[in-house]
DNA sequence: CAAACAGTTCAACTATTATCGAACTATGGT
DNA sequence: ACCATAGTTCGATAATAGTTGAACTGTTTG
């Protein structure tokens, strides 16, 4: 049981294809999934999220990807740890984060 | 050369990944590319597209579909034919669409 | 050639998303 | 305890997307 956790994220099932292709369809938010496929980032250290951009735009971004069920944005220190959800796209979608990843 | 077409698609080289995840992130239109997924179907006979909606609504589904590079619509009678850009998308990003028409 | 058919295009409107500053929350360090 | 860090959340505004009716284009049929 993680503790500090408040943020909600869908459970695998929940992961709609459309939602995920939306979140995908951004170059921002794809960057960053680029990015987190060599393995999880703490966001302050993730370049793909433009850092002249204000805080509050990055959490969005951050946020739409976490709500269509691509990535896991849990506690850690005082950072946010992003995480890829490489098993349960892959589960829900086989080969499509592989495909896009390529692109 | 097929004569009359004069609505512009995309060249397979000018085909953006984001593009056609956004045309493939709304159900409407995603349902549309699983129907064309058996073959070339004329857009009067299309299931997917409401024919309850209007016909500028149906257009405008299509429009977004063919601007990303996702199908090809071209003059056939007084119909238009929709025909899924597979081998194009194919080799752009291989796997996407077999992926995706799992889903 | 006229009428019907199958759409496209345009303009106005609605709805959804994105951006950003400001206030707030939680954690870690001193 | 206090302060800095690293975000989240809220509310307003801007930008983008979708819906629709009306007018228009090109094609087949009578």
């Amino acid at each position: 049981m993680v503790a500090n956790e408040k943020l909600p994220h869908p459970d695998r099932e929940d992961i709609e294809l459309t939602s995920v292709l939306f979140a995908l369809s951004d170059e921002a938010r794809l960057a960053l999934v680029q990015q987190l496929k060599e393995g999880p980032m703490d966001m302050a250290n993730c370049s793909a999220l433009d850092p002249n951009a204000p805080k509050s735009t990055r959490s969005h971004q951050v946020k739409v990807l976490r709500e269509a069920g691509v990535i896991i944005s849990e506690l850690h220190g005082r950072n946010r740890r992003l995480t890829l959800r490489r098993d349960d796209i892959d589960a829900r979608f086989p080969g499509l984060l592989e495909s896009v990843l390529r692109g």
